[in-house]
DNA sequence: CCTTAGCACTCTCCGCGGGTGAGTGCTAAA
DNA sequence: TTTAGCACTCACCCGCGGAGAGTGCTAAGG
C-alpha cells in the first residue's frame, strides 16, 4: 500500500514529530491529534504547523487516519523507522537486570525449568505474551542415554543432551529385557555415540541394521531396536507460553472475534513455532511488525524475537508477542538480554558432565 | 433466593413443559417463550395455557425472566431437577464409544500421554473445555526409583508408580556420586520401599535419619539424602486442559470482561484443582451448577466431573467445564464413560511390572 | 373446572435525527 | 515560514418513537 519510493527524506523536525506521535500512541492506544503534540510542546510549535508536518508524514506513508477528523496512527513503516533510528534504546535498569539474574540464578536445576522461568520472565516484565521455543531434540548432541524398566515390556528411555535438556519417552519392546542388559545397552550407546546428534545416531544405526541384518547377535539386535525406538521421531519443537491473560487487557482485544482468532492461532503451535523461527538466521533481535504472516497482520500485532543457543549452535528462539504499538524501547533490550542470559545459563550449568565407565 | 420449601409437587404436565423449556434453552441460549413451546406442540396446548404453567414454575423457582416481557430461562434448581429426573440419559452411541476405545487403545504408552489424550477426547466430543487432574505424586505407590547422572553434581531421579505414572526431577547433590553407587542406591530404595506411597517413604526416611544420625555409614547417608531430595515436595496436582478456544464460541462469552475473568480463573490452577476435587468423595459423576464457588457462579458456568483411579484407590478427577446450559444428556454419560475408561486403562496396562534384582 | 382467544401492557431492540466536540484542511495574515 | 482563524467532517452520545416479542389478565367456550 505504501510505495517506499514516495518517501522522501525526513527533516529533523519531521522525525521529532513522528517520534512524538509514535511514543504517544504507544502509551495511549488512541489516535494522536496535532493539538496534543503541540501541547506537549517539545518544539514550541503550534498545532497548525504540526498539522502540516503530519499531513506530509501521512503522504509519505508513516501515518494514517482511521477516518477524516480523527487523529493519526503510526503505520508499519513508522514502527520500522522508529525501531531503526528514531527510538533511543533504553537499557534495562540495573534493578531489572538484577531481577533477571537472580531469578535465573536461583534455580538452574534443569534446562526445561530454565526455559519455563524465562518465558515467565518475558511475560512478567513486558506484560505481554512471552514465548520460548524449546530446541528440537533431534538436533541436540547426545551426552548419555539410559533405559529404565517401567512395566513388563515398557522401558523409559532417558536422553540427556550436552546442553542439559532431558527428554523421556516410554517405548514398548517386543520382549521383556532384563535390567542388566538394559544397563549394558545404555553403556554401549553412550560410549559409542556421545557427541553426535540424535539424528546422526539414528541414521547410523539404521544403516548398520540394514547392512548386517543377518549376522548381528541378539544383544546388538536389541540395542539397535531400543535405540531406534528411543531416538526416532522426537515430537516437534515445543513452545512455552506465558501471560496470555495479560494480553486480554490490551485495548486492541476489546472485541471477541479478535480474541477468538488469536487463541485459535495460539492453539496452532506448529505455525507459531514456524513464525518464531522465521528469519532467525542472524544473531540479534528481530522484529516482525504486522507481517504478511496471517497471525500478526490481521490483528496489528507484532513479534520481537531473538535466538538462543550454546556457542555458535542455535538451539531455539524466544520472544514477546503483543500489539504493534508495544514499547519497543523496553522490549527489545529485554528480549536481547534474556536471549543472551538464557544462552549463558545453558552453557554454564551444563558444560562438563558425567563420564560413564 | 429460591426457597425450596415453596416448591410444590410438579404435575406430569408441569414437568413436561419444564423439560421442554430447558431443552430448548440448552440449544438456543435464548429465553424461551410460551409460544415457542406451544408451537413445538408436544402437548397440544395453547400458548396461554403454557403461560399459566410457566408462571407457576417461575413462582416455584424453576424459571426466571431476564426482564418482564422476555421469555423464561431455567434456574439452577431447574438444571438440578433436569439432571435428577427430567432428563432421559442418552447413552453414548456405539460409534462414539468405539471412537473413544480406539483412541485410548492405540497408544497407552505412558500414563501421562493417556491423560493428555483423555482431556483432548473430553473437549473434542463435547465442544467444551476438557479437564483432567493428574494424581498427586506424593500419594502414589512406588514401584521403582532410578537415578541417572546428568551433570557433575546433578542427578535425574525417575520415580515410577504402580499405576504407570512417571515423574522426573533433577536434584542437586553435595558431591558427585559415582554411577555404580547410584545403581546401588536405587536398588536399595526399590527393594525396601516398593509398595509404599512416596509420602510414607519420605516420612520413614526422615525418621531414620533423625534417629541414626551419628552411626550411619557413608552410603546410607547418601541414600537418605538422595531419596529425601528426590521424593519430597513433589509439585501440586497438575491439571491438563483442552479446548479453551472452543469455549470462546459460546454466546455467553460474548463480552470481554467475562472472557478475561474466565482466563484469569484458568490461570489459577490451584483453585481449579480445588474445585475439581471438591466433593469428589463418592463414585459417580458430580455436577456443580453455578455453585457458590467463584468461578462457576459469577459466570453461569457448570462443571461435570468424575473421579478416576485404580481399584478403590482414587487417583484424580476428570471433567468438563462449560456454560450451565450444556447438554447434560450427552455430557454426563461422556464423563462417566471416560472416567471408567481411564481407570481401566490405567489398571490394565500398568499392572504387573518389572521386579528388580 | 380447565382451556383458550383476545387484548392491554411492558420492555427490548433498532433506526433516526440532532447536537456536541474533537480534529482536520485551508487560507490569509504576521 | 509560522500561526491564527474558520469552515467542514465525522464519530459519538442521547433521546425519541415505532416495531415486535412476550407476558398477564380476563372473559368466553368446551
Amino acid at each position: 500500500m505504501n510505495d517506499p519510493e514516495s518517501r522522501g527524506k525526513l527533516s529533523p523536525r519531521d522525525q521529532e514529530i513522528l517520534r512524538d506521535v509514535i511514543v504517544t500512541y504507544i502509551l495511549s492506544a488512541e489516535p494522536v491529534s496535532s493539538r496534543s503534540v503541540a501541547k506537549r510542546g517539545r518544539l514550541g510549535l503550534s498545532a497548525a504547523s504540526i498539522r502540516n508536518v503530519m499531513a506530509d508524514l501521512e503522504e509519505m506513508g508513516y501515518l494514517a487516519q482511521p477516518h477524516t477528523s480523527a487523529g493519526r496512527v503510526p503505520t508499519r513503516a513508522a514502527y520500522h523507522l522508529f525501531i531503526q533510528s528514531l527510538m533511543e534504546e533504553r537499557q534495562l535498569t540495573p534493578s531489572e537486570r538484577r531481577y533477571i539474574d537472580e531469578t535465573l540464578h536461583g534455580r538452574p536445576a534443569d534446562a526445561d525449568e530454565l526455559m519455563g522461568v524465562t518465558s515467565h520472565l518475558l511475560s512478567e516484565m513486558s506484560n505481554q505474551v512471552g514465548l520460548v521455543v524449546a530446541p528440537v531434540m533431534g538436533e541436540t548432541v547426545l551426552k548419555t542415554v539410559d533405559f529404565v524398566p517401567v512395566a513388563d515390556r515398557k522401558v523409559l528411555c532417558v536422553v540427556v543432551s550436552t546442553t542439559g535438556f532431558i527428554d523421556n519417552k516410554v517405548i514398548e519392546t517386543d520382549e521383556e529385557i532384563p535390567r542388566e542388559e538394559l544397563v549394558r545397552i545404555s553403556n554401549y550407546l553412550t560410549d559409542n555415540f556421545a557427541g553426535q546428534t540424535l539424528r546422526q545416531i539414528r541414521d547410523r544405526l539404521l544403516r548398520t541394521m540394514a547392512e548386517e541384518r543377518a549376522q548381528v547377535d541378539r544383544m546388538l539386535a536389541r540395542t539397535i531396536d531400543l535405540a531406534r525406538k528411543g531416538l526416532e521421531e522426537r515430537p516437534g519443537q515445543e513452545v512455552l507460553m506465558d501471560g496470555t491473560s495479560a494480553l486480554l487487557a490490551q485495548p486492541e482485544l476489546s472485541d471477541i472475534h479478535r480474541v477468538r482468532r488469536m487463541f485459535e492461532a495460539f492453539a496452532d503451535k506448529a505455525r507459531l513455532v514456524q513464525m518464531l523461527n522465521q528469519c532467525m538466521s542472524g544473531d540479534g533481535v528481530r522484529v516482525l511488525i504486522g507481517d504478511d504472516n496471517a497471525l500478526t497482520s490481521e490483528l496489528d500485532f507484532s513479534l520481537v524475537a531473538a535466538p538462543y543457543g550454546v556457542g555458535d549452535r542455535h538451539l531455539g528462539t524466544l520472544g514477546i508477542f503483543g500489539p504493534s504499538r508495544m514499547e519497543y524501547q523496553k522490549i527489545i533490550p529485554l528480549v536481547h538480554y534474556l536471549g543472551e542470559r538464557l544462552s549463558r545459563a545453558l552453557s554454564e550449568s551444563f558444560s562438563g558432565g558425567p563420564d560413564r565407565r
